[in-house]
RNA sequence: GACCCCUUCGUCUAGAGGUUAGGACACCACUCUUUCAAGGUGGAGACACGAGUUCAAUUCUCGUAGGGGUCGCCA
């Protein structure tokens, strides 16, 4: 890169096809340019490649916008659709026809294709043979629509001054003169990418691995139109559990699945952002800090595997971090989902004082909302099938004498609560878990829960009194 | 098949000629303990293989093997 390079305003930009939706390895491309650009103070443009209009979709498109603002993922500018630009894309197509640089081609699908099998069957790259280059156009049949092909380079090689992958080259021998312009007129995407990054003034274009061979196809277009072509970043692509690649069918899961999982959008950035990227052993990594730090050269040059242990994981941690006003309205919708209605705002302090407790026990926010559920359960509780076992004749009693000396207290307290507790323990000889057991049976229906104490107190005096008084007018 | 890329614990990775090869997730044990978690402590666990270069290679070079990607009038 030389130093004109270096003063000039950073613009990266994210350029998905709007064929589905947006995956994580989508997620990741969009993140790493979303960093590059705010870490370089630069600009981070998104353009829709939608030149494929069978296949790209108005929902697939919204999907896209949905999925970056989930991530928080802000562009600058206005939102570019590459369709929009078609006549401009085609009119290059036809300035570099006129410039020799280009051609056209009468080519039918037949042939095309059973170039192919011949390709195969000697054992060649698959690359059109270049049959119409230097063929007189007189010949042309009337009856075939041309396309327009571009002249590339027969010989030679074309070089890739990768950021990621380091320099690479491909023989020209290897490329074969693409399509420009179809038979309909319409640009393809491969004009359309180099015209619209050039038209965005992109300075770098970071993607996925699959897009290196393209690279160099993109470099001699580049070149063949006078312009400078971006620095390229080709990031490895992010492979399934199992080593192979994660695609549509094999594991890839759009954003908002994960969002509907109960992932929280600021760990699934840092999943991302480690997956393929470090910054020594640092792990959790603030988006301030990712920004600061964030630098190509950090980026692995070998792919990852998706795991969503891992992920988890990082989403507990962000979970206990997080602000509880903010934690509460991320819960609401999934709790809405469990109790299958709005939760009862009268019940939301309940929820409120047990979410310092009842985040150190979800690694994500399903887990979460059903850790909470009994607080919003109709009394008389439902028991599960253990709770039913550990709350016996014997411990019904257990409950029944408690509740006697709970009523008796003062303050509904942590501190009078576990003295109160643990007296009447300590009165009958019996162990805290003898007590505590059937208390949480009795208060949550469950065998697992949050602390004890930091149930009741969730609950509240009344409450909790009311769910152990069911329970002790079993005793006969 | 051709071309391109990749290769450190099971996974994500640190490392950039000389390290007891470090961290994180997962796993195992112990600890804490009213359950489950979280936390704490400890443990097991890796440089794909083969040649070179070098006094010295995980680190540099070249092969081999394995994995991945690309070869559309898709993007």
């Amino acid at each position: 890169m030389n130093g004109d390079q270096e003063r000039m305003t950073v613009v990266t930009r994210f350029a998905p096809s709007p064929t589905g939706f947006l995956h994580v390895g989508g997620a990741r491309t969009a993140l790493f340019n979303w960093l590059y650009a705010r870490h370089a103070k630069g600009k981070f443009l998104l353009r829709i490649e939608d030149t494929d209009r069978a296949r790209s979709t108005e929902e697939a498109v919204q999907a896209i916008f949905d999925g970056l603002e989930w991530l928080d993922l802000s562009h600058d500018g206005e939102v570019v659709f590459q369709s929009e630009g078609a006549e401009r894309h085609a009119a290059l197509a036809h300035q570099l026809l006129e410039a020799g640089k280009a051609y056209r081609c009468w080519c039918t699908p037949e042939e095309l294709s059973e170039m192919r099998e011949q390709a195969r069957a000697e054992g060649q790259r698959m690359l059109y043979d270049r049959r119409w280059r230097d063929r007189d156009p007189a010949e042309a049949p009337t009856d075939v629509a041309p396309v327009i092909r571009f002249k590339a380079p027969v010989e030679g090689e074309t070089v890739v001054e990768d950021l990621v992958q380091g320099a690479v080259r491909v023989a020209n021998a290897q490329l074969d003169d693409m399509i420009l312009l179809r038979s309909d007129g319409t640009p393809t995407y491969m004009l359309s990418v180099v015209a619209d990054d050039h038209d965005m003034g992109v300075t770098h274009a970071i993607r996925g691995d699959d897009h290196l061979t393209n690279a160099a196809r993109q470099t001699q277009l580049f070149l063949a139109l006078g312009w400078q072509p971006p620095a390229y970043a080709h990031i490895p692509l992010i492979h399934g559990a199992d080593g192979a690649k994660l695609s549509k069918r094999h594991g890839a899961l759009a954003v908002s699945a994960y969002a509907e999982m109960g992932i929280l959008a600021e760990a699934m950035c840092n999943y991302l952002l480690r997956l393929g990227w470090s910054h020594s052993d640092d792990e959790i990594i603030s988006r301030q800090q990712a920004v600061e730090w964030f630098e190509l050269d950090a980026i692995g040059r070998s792919p990852a595997r998706f795991d969503m242990e891992r992920l988890s994981s990082l989403n507990g941690i962000y979970i206990r971090q997080a602000e509880d006003g903010e934690l509460l309205s991320l819960l609401n919708p999934h709790l809405s989902r469990l109790l299958e209605q709005e939760p009862d705002p009268a019940l939301m302090p309940r929820l409120e004082r047990l979410l310092p407790s009842l985040k150190t026990r979800a690694k994500n926010l399903i887990e979460m909302v059903e850790n909470a559920q009994f607080l919003f359960l109709q009394t008389p509780l439902v028991l599960d099938e253990i709770a039913v076992k550990i709350l016996n004749p014997e411990s019904q009693e257990i409950i029944s004498e408690l509740l006697i000396e709970l009523e008796k207290l003062g303050s509904w307290e942590e501190e009078s609560l576990e003295l109160a507790v643990r007296g009447f323990a300590d009165s009958r000889s019996l162990k805290m878990g003898k007590v505590a057991q059937p208390l949480r049976a009795s208060l949550t229906g469950k065998t697992v829960s949050p602390g004890i104490f930091d149930v009741m107190i969730a609950l509240g005096r009344e409450e909790s009194l009311g769910r152990l008084g069911d329970i002790a007018a079993r005793v006969s």
